[in-house]
DNA sequence: CTAGAACCTGACGCTGACGTCAGGGGCAAG
DNA sequence: CTTGCCCCTGACGTCAGCGTCAGGTTCTAG
C-alpha cells in the first residue's frame, strides 16, 4: 500500500508517516519512482507507536525500545528501559486516577450543590454577598 | 511568603510561577516594591494546577475551570466542561492500562524467553539465521 | 554600610510532533 | 494528451510551557 491510504488507515496523517520514517520508527520499500510501499503489518505498526506516543514516550525512546517490542529482540538493557517506562505509566495513572477522583468528587459536589441551592460545607472562598 | 519561597514549597521553579501569574492561574498580591507575595494557600493552588497539566490540561482550560475547582462558582456550562475533562481523562487512563499491560505482557514474555533460552510462539518476525 | 542573595521586567531560545507551503514528478482515466 | 489526484523533497511555521540571559532594583545578614 501506498502511503496515503497507509495514512487513512491507521489514522494519522501522510506528514506523521514521514515523520516516523524519518526518525526511524517506520521502515518502506522505495519504487523505482521514489513513492513509498508499506506491507499490511504497518497498520498495526503506526497504531503501536500512537500509542506509546499517547503514552508519553518519546520518538527517541520508542525507537529504542521497538525492535525489542515488535520482535522480541530484548536485551537485558532494553527489558530494563522497558520496565522502567511500564513503572512510569503506572505512576501517570495513579495520577490520573487521583484527578479525576478529584473531578469527579467536584462535579458531584458541585451539581448537588447548585440542585439544593446550598454550599457543601467546607468550601473555601468568600461567602456569597 | 515571596516567589521563591512558594516555587520550593510547591516543588516548580519561579519562572513557572510568573509564567501562571502571566496567564490568569495564579494571582499575588504586590508590595509596593513590585515583589510578589503570596497566602499559604497558594502552595495548594500550584499543586492542583501541576495536576491539571499533567492530566493534560492546557492553561487555558485550567484558567476556565479554576474558579470553579476552587471557589465553587459551578455555572452549568462550566460544569459540562468540567465532566467533560473528566471522561478525557478516563480514557485517557483506558488507553495508559491497555499500553501498561502489553509492556507487562511482553516483559514477562521475553524475561521467559530469555531465562528459557526460546522464542515464544506466536511472535512473528524472520526465524533466527 | 555593604555584599550577596533574591526579586523585577522584558525578551529571546528551546523542544517535539507535526502543519503547511513551494516547486516538481508519476500514473490511471477519459 | 491532459486532467486530476497522489506522491516526492526540502524547508520554514506553530504551539506550549517553560529555560535562560541581560540589566537593573530590593531585601537581609553581618
Amino acid at each position: 500500500m501506498r502511503i496515503g491510504e497507509l495514512a487513512g488507515e491507521a489514522g494519522v496523517s501522510v506528514r506523521a508517516l514521514r515523520y516516523y520514517e524519518e526518525h526511524g520508527l517506520l521502515t518502506s520499500v522505495r519504487a523505482s519512482s521514489g513513492q513509498r510501499h508499506y506491507p499490511r503489518g504497518a497498520i498495526g505498526r503506526v497504531r503501536l507507536i500512537q500509542q506509546l506516543y499517547a503514552a508519553g514516550l518519546s520518538s527517541r525512546t520508542i525507537v529504542e525500545l521497538l525492535p525489542c517490542i515488535e520482535d522480541g529482540e530484548a536485551t537485558p538493557a532494553l527489558l530494563d528501559r522497558l520496565s522502567h517506562e511500564r513503572d512510569r505509566i503506572e505512576e501517570q495513572i495513579d495520577s490520573l486516577v487521583s484527578t479525576r477522583d478529584r473531578l469527579d468528587h467536584l462535579i458531584t459536589t458541585a451539581t448537588r450543590a447548585k440542585d439544593v441551592g446550598h454550599r457543601c460545607p467546607g468550601w473555601v472562598g468568600p461567602p456569597p454577598p
